[in-house]
DNA sequence: AGAATATGTGAGTGATCGCTCACGTTTGCT
DNA sequence: AGCAAACGTGAGCGATCACTCACATATTCT
């Protein structure tokens, strides 16, 4: 059964969601095509169960990298939330990329919102804790804000354009970008 | 011609990808599938002619209301941008999320990517010419993490959550996201 | 050992798909 | 009218796919 979301997984991201016929998979994965529905009732189950222990894999990673600093000031907290997200994707690039770009499913999709709710619901926990140093009045919009920003700005560098990464002023960087919308330090003048 | 991008565009939108076969795309067309392919060399190649003519659109709505405001200070800029994303995701919202959570082939995306990338350019050249307004040095990552910023945040509303459009803070709020991380402004103390 | 059960096998089924091609039909010219 | 080129047609081809089922093999009982 492992071996089956083994083989699917390798054949994901070597040759893209074509190639990945219930056939090879079970060919690739060394049993039947017979024995493989007797794990899985279909093929989309088999990449449904795939995408849940990646999402999880990379939710996981990114709660014990915020736990860490749960009382941290916010410089430093923004600063892991970006790390965590970076390493989240990490995880399995290759495969998140054909997950998100070659699934023709839309239900698959919402497997990758929740981890994004549940995201949201860790940094608003963050931000109500601090409530009084926050800028923002909504920090319901507030949390939405910073972790879709963070996740795509994370999902293209690490996906697309990776060098992106080896500029050393890109952490800081979107860390400012949290950090100077969340803090009540002067903004700019208002009209 | 138009018949047959006009019939993949409806049923890509309300079927989705699954429901686009070409014998299905030439009935609604009111053509037979022999015709379709004498003015399409492929199925591949009618997505394509969508694609590029959705991105084109799109992208000359941004373009043009961003014209509008290309001598304004940074607060309305970053409104008008804002405001400019919003407006070209609501050109066909539900064709743009078939195209980018349907489409089963890589080489598709790369058209969206291209808009992206034109964006930035234009965001880029406005960030140079007041380059002494800026705090950010490398106005190149700046330009890109702000048109990544914007068109996810921008994405997400129109396209998973719509009710916060409604909310009267959602531009206020993205544009102080990206006015507060551009303007020289007291960041948070330094340590 | 032998029966009963669980597990594994892979050729084959039926359905669908993108696409072709032999054949009509229309159009525009002389 | 007569002809030819351009345009349109749709039954059907070959390929592929997810999935099934009659059968073989392995395992666990008594």
């Amino acid at each position: 059964m492992g071996s089956i979301l083994r083989a699917t997984a390798r054949i994901l991201t070597r040759d893209g969601y074509e190639g990945a016929s219930t056939n090879r998979i079970a060919e690739v994965a060394g049993v039947s095509v017979g024995s493989l529905y007797q794990y899985f009732p279909s093929k989309d189950a088999i990449v449904a169960a795939l995408i849940d222990a990646h999402c999880e894999e990379m939710f996981e990673v990114f709660r014990r990298e915020l736990a860490a600093v749960a009382g941290a000031d916010l410089e430093a907290a923004a600063r892991a939330v970006v790390a965590a997200q970076i390493e989240a994707h990490k995880v399995n690039p290759k495969l998140h990329r054909v997950f998100l770009e070659q699934l023709p499913k839309v239900g698959m999709l919402k497997r990758f919102h929740e981890i994004g709710r549940r995201s949201e619901a860790l940094v608003r926990t963050y931000l109500e804790a601090r409530r009084e140093e926050m800028r923002p009045a909504n920090l319901d919009l507030a949390a939405f804000l910073l972790v879709t920003t963070v996740e795509a700005v994370t999902h293209a560098a690490v996906i697309d354009q990776p060098e992106r990464l080896d500029d050393p002023d890109f952490i800081p960087e979107v860390t400012a970008l949290c950090v100077r919308y969340l803090a009540k330090g002067s903004g700019p003048p208002r009209g």
